[in-house]
Formats: C-alpha cells, structure tokens, sequence
DNA sequence: TTGTCATGGAGAAACGTATCTTCAGCCCCG
DNA sequence: CGGGGCTGAAGATACGTTTCTCCATGACAA
C-alpha cells in the first residue's frame, strides 16, 4: 500500500487529448500532496513560503484551473448569483424596454463582480427545469410578483433573497426600494407650488408595487388637499397604449393643469399631446413624468423627471445579498440586521427587514412658471412605510 | 453580535437542521438504489413505467431537486455559457450605452433560455479569478479585442468561444457578424442616387471590427467613385465627443453635402450641428446613421437609419455556440460545418468559419429628396469578406 | 437439462476539490 | 530523559451525482 502503487493506476486509458491538470497533476510535478497544494493555492493550512511558492510555480507551470464545479460542490459555493426580471410581455425580458431595468442590472453585475460574484440572467416562471440546474448562491428579484411561487420556493430552500421593491406577499431576505410616495408627494407638492390647480397622473394598470404605491400615495393627497382625483390607467408594457392614454387624459372635460405620468414614455407622449390640443407647457399645462433618460433635457421644453436612482438600487441589493451569502453560513438567518443602514430602514422586529431609498426629482422648465433652472431636491427624511 | 439579535426568531421551524433531501433520500424513500433513482428521474435506463412513475412521486413529496454541482461535477456540463462585451470605459459594461449591445443580450439571453442554458455576465477583463470560479461550457463575446488574451485562452483549454463581430487575431470556434462592407457601401450608393455629390462620416477612433471595415469601406468606396475622403473621428465611448465632432465636420470648408454617422448618437448630434448652421435636412444635408433606436423615426425630419439586427445576431451566436457545445465532444472541433447556411459562408477550410448576415436600411425623410417613404433595402448577395 | 436472451435493478467507481485528522520530527524546558 | 508544543505535511473522507459493470431471474428454444 504504498503511495506509488496507488497513484499508479491513474490513468489507464490512452490520453490522445491532454487533460485539464488537476490538483493531482500539480501535486505529483512539485512533490508534494494534494492537500498541501490545496493549501497553498488557497493561502491556508500551515507551510513555509517557501513551499508555497514553489507549489504555486508549478500550478502556474501546468497551467492549473481549478474546477469550479468541484470547488462548488465541496464548498456549498458557487460564486453565482441569480437575476431575475419579472417577465410582462411574451419576451422573458424586459431590459431595455425600461431604462431603469437596464441600469439597475448593470449596476447590479457590477457591484457583484466588485465583490467577485457573478451574475446570471434567469426567467421569473418558475421552470425548475432552469432554475435547478444552476447552483445559486443567492437570487436578485426585480420587482416580484404579488405572491411570486418561484420566490417562496427559493427562500424555502434556504436560498437568500434580495427583491428590488417592496415585496407583497412572498417571504425575502430583505428588500429595497425606492420611497415612491414621499416621491409622490414631492412631486405633487413642487407641482402644487408651481401654480397647479388641479393635478393629473397617468398610471398603470398592473398591480405591481411601484404602481400601486405611487397611485395610492396620489390617490391620499387629492384626499388629503380636498382634489378630485383625476387620472387614467393603461397596461404599462404596452408601447402603444401610453399615447392613447396620454391623449384621453387631456380630453376629459376636467382637464387637469398639471400631469404626473409615473412611465418613462409618458413625457413625451404627453407632450404630444398637449400639442395636438393646443397646450403650452408650461404655461398651461405643468408636466413631470418618471424616467431614467436624459432625452428630456433635449426636448422642447424639458420636462421634469423624477429618476429612481437605479444604480444606487443596483448596488445596494447586490450588496444586502452578499452580505447575506457571507453572513450566513448555517441555515438559519442571523447577522443581516447589522448591515442596514440606520436610517430608512423598517423599525419592526417581523421581517423581512427593507430598506427604503430616496429619490431624485430633477427639475426643468415644464414644471416651472418662473426662472427655469435645474437643481436637485433634498432627501425626505424617512417616514413610515 | 448580540445574542437578541442572534435568537431574533428567523425560521422557528429551521431549528433541526433542514437538510435538501438527496439522491439516496429518495432512495431509501422509495425502496430503490440511487442508480434506479437517478435512471428514473433522466429518462434512463430499463426500467417499468410503475417503477418510473413511482419514483418520480417519492422525488417530487420530498422535494428532491438534483444539485447542479455535483451534477456539473460528475457530467462536465453546467449549463453555463458566458457572455462578455469589451469594456470602454471604467464601468465593465456598455450594456445600455449603446441599444445594440443590450438588445443582442437579450437576445441571446432568450435564446439560450431557450435551449435550457443560462447566461452568466462575465467582464472582458482577463481576471482569473472570476473566469475560474464558474465552470462554462462556452462563451459568447461581443466585439473582441484584436488579439484578447482571454479569448486565446479560453479557447486553448477547449471552451468553445463564439464572437459577435469578426475576430481579429484571437481563434474563436465560429463567429458571427453583420457585412458591415456591404452596408455602407450600399448606404453610400444610396446616398448618391439621392443626389449627394460629397458624402462624409462620422467615425471613431477605436480599432474594432465594426469600425475599421466600415471605414475601410468608405474609403476604398471614395477611392473608386474618385471622390476626396471627408470624415471625423472621435471616441465612440465618449458621450460629449460626438457631438463634437458632428459640428467640426459641418463646419469644414469642404462640408460635406450628406453625412453617414456610425454611431447610434450621431443621428441627433448631426441634426443639431445641421440646425446650428442653418443647413436645412434633406434638402441641403443628407443624414443617415447607425442606430436601433425608433427615436429616429420622429425625429423632425425622421432620420433613415441603418440596423445591424442586434436581436437576429444574439441568437444566430447562441444557436452557434449551443451547437458547438453540443455536438463536440472531443477536443478538436468537428462538425461545425453543417451548422452553417449555406450562404454568407466562408468558403476556405481554415478556421475560424465565420457568417455574415445582413442589415437592414430603414430609408426615412433624411436622406431623400423626392417622396420620404419608409422601405427596406432587399438583402445583397455575399461578397468576399 | 443447458444455453441464450431480455428484463429489472444493484454496486461501486469516478468527477476534483477542501478539510479534518493524524503523524513524524524537532526543540526546549523541567 | 521524558514529554509538551510547534512545524510541516500526508491520508482519508465527504460533497452528490452519473454511469459503467455486472448479477439475478425467468422465459423460451435447442
């Protein structure tokens, strides 16, 4: 029983192709075990410098990788990260039909290579088929559905993870979002400042939480200020559909003199808009509308946007999720709440514990009737939820 | 660390440990071996329908799902294919710099999904590190660098790699392009036939596929027409440097009286250095560009526009690739050839087989001077690459 | 009886790594 | 002189599959 006469019979076979080296390789050319070159590769174990460079100088000889999918298998990690985009349309993606979308993902894959993690793209249907063929580490959800099964499954299994925006009803780790409504009312209040009488919102007819947070948050002002509500829903990934909308808000006979439209198309459509019937903006119709595009600086006029910082939302769940990847090492959660930030985060001991982002009202000429200059709103300081 | 925030109760339910149920948990389960297991659930093995269909049942009660790992481990496939764009700037990605760039991932991304693969977002950069850490059965890049060590060696250690753009001096497996020749040479006859007696370009600095044969082409185009080269120059990643360059082209003394922009930005910069001089579009500057964005189409005048079919190109890649993965299993490649359309084909034996597909011209108000009607240019047969 | 098949299924060997445990020396102190 | 602690490194096991090999059984023909 010698180490000869067991290493011998390696590899019996012809090796017409040459192998990848393995640890083996590497161990047998330096001298050595495996396990030292495992540990001196990793920087583990005890070994003189020695002996771990010449390991590594031999390792880097034979051109040794080592295998992920073992690396992974005997760690519990695979370094991989899931991102998933709740699918509108037919297309399982939506990336570039919102810029918001596309930048948070950028910034996500970013942020998570920063930390060296990758990212891969996954289907928000809940194919096992995909989803269990990948060893995931942690899972990214933008904008999950309403009681989304593949979500609940994930956490159940003890896959941490992190949504971008307030989840309904399926258990996450943790979550961020934007403050749609202090967002809203901040909106409503420069608006109203600006000389608007009676304020209109374009929205969307989908039960998504941006949707429905912002529509409520106007919905309570109007209440709150003695307005009558005056808005028109439509089914957001609809390209077509916006125009229409846009066109049906300004016909109605209580007009509105302001517009919030809560999609990125909504600016322009709007605009057009009004122009078919004859309206000045700003001059008789106020106008801001949410986008993450600087083509609104170039319109005529510019129009008022508010961005929804996506990076800034990007980065901060990619983080709150490795955080919790490497914060958690046995199955039951602990440590996360050291990693919120003191401020806009949810007080109460029941999870999941969010974390709650301001937004960027950037100001320009259609939502101003005096001096039209571009400046930036303060944060709101955080209210409750 | 406190000990409250430690016991604050996460998962009552998780206090014993919760393992995922194994292989040989259903095993046992069912009254089987692990073989009759695993032969069950892939559809192997000789093996009665009850037996089957039994344990398909014992698999799904316990929620087994396989481990992608060991899996990946045991096959030597993850399921895994990476998908790399080169970097301009600092930030890794250009995703949503340039519209082409993430509609072609999309693409690719839908493709691949369906074909049962995932895409992982990898840099450009040779970072062993993070390359290592995952286990890729191929990979896709955008816009190799001219000679990109990654590739290279990626391509040693038998990864099948499939580029989107020609590659320069790296070998790839195949790759895929659009016959940037063709198109503008076609865009330049089309701008003569509308009566341009000085066609100029916008260019760019940087040495890439796209833009060096586009160039070249216009060059030796002006070069057989016997017209004097007109262009300018600027680096393509730099937002600002456009428009730049827009404007020193119009203000030359030798203004050209049609412009092609190669980049998706020029379009506007174009029409604002145009309006800046007074130069009234079509009728005393004609304008085409590159660009996927429909902006161009309400632009005043509508812009005529060149597509590069980002969506066609991202799945021709991924079909390529899925196909080289899948059908070559030994070391040298084999069989590639088949996989190809006849047409668009190079012809040679030697390596790298390459496609070429064409694009699309979309003729708007900007570059005709009689009737703007919108129509599609019909495919031009293969040249010589 | 004996051999040949076909059927249904079990055993065990990889896959390539990380890590837990063990062990041989060696020095130093009592 | 004996043992405790430290250094350097090897052995062995486990991770959870897939798959190759092989065996038991019974039916059927020779």
């Amino acid at each position: 029983m010698t180490a000869a006469a067991n290493q011998s019979g390696r590899r019996p076979t012809t090796s017409r192709r040459l192998e990848r080296a393995g640890i083996r390789d590497v161990a047998a050319a330096a001298g050595v075990s495996i396990t030292t070159v495992s540990d001196a590769l990793n920087g583990k174990g005890r070994l003189p410098d020695e002996t771990r460079s010449r390991v590594r100088e031999v390792a880097e000889r034979l051109g040794y990788r080592p295998s992920a999918a073992a690396r992974t298998l005997r760690t519990g990690r695979s370094g991989l990260i899931g991102l998933t985009v709740t699918t509108y349309g037919e297309e399982p993606f939506t990336f570039t039909e919102f810029a918001y979308f596309a930048e948070m993902a950028r910034a996500a894959t970013s942020a998570a290579l920063g930390r060296g993690y990758a990212l891969v793209v996954l289907p928000a249907s809940s194919r096992h088929d995909v989803w269990s063929n990948v060893a995931l580490d942690g899972t990214v959800v933008i904008d999950p559905a309403d009681q989304d099964p593949l979500v609940s499954e994930l956490y159940r299994s003890g896959v941490p993870v992190v949504s971008d925006g307030k989840p309904g009803n399926c258990p996450v780790t943790a979550w961020v979002d934007n403050d749609h409504e202090a967002a809203v009312l901040n909106i409503l209040d420069h608006l109203s400042e600006a000389g608007a009488r009676r304020i209109g919102l374009l929205t969307g007819t989908s039960t998504d939480t941006y949707t429905r947070l912002s529509t409520d948050a106007y919905l309570g002002w109007c209440d709150r200020v003695g307005q009558e509500p005056v808005y028109e829903a439509y089914p957001a990934h609809d390209p077509a559909a916006g125009a229409v909308a846009a066109d049906r808000l300004l016909a109605r006979p209580d007009r509105p003199d302001a517009v919030y439209g809560l999609f990125d198309p909504n600016g322009t459509d709007l605009l057009a808009a009004a122009r078919r019937y004859g309206l000045r903006v700003p001059e008789e119709l106020l106008l801001v509308c949410c986008s993450e595009s600087d083509v609104y600086a170039g319109t005529e006029p510019p129009i008022t946007t508010l961005s929804l910082k996506p990076r800034r939302i990007g980065t901060t769940v990619v983080n709150l999720l490795i955080d919790a990847i490497e914060g958690v090492d046995s199955g039951t959660g602990v440590d996360i709440a050291r990693l919120f930030p003191p401020r806009y985060r949810t007080a109460g001991t029941g999870p999941p514990p969010g974390t709650l982002m301001p937004t960027e009202l950037i100001v320009r000429a259609s939502s101003q009737r005096r001096s039209p200059r571009t400046t930036v709103s303060p944060p709101r300081p955080p209210g409750e939820v």
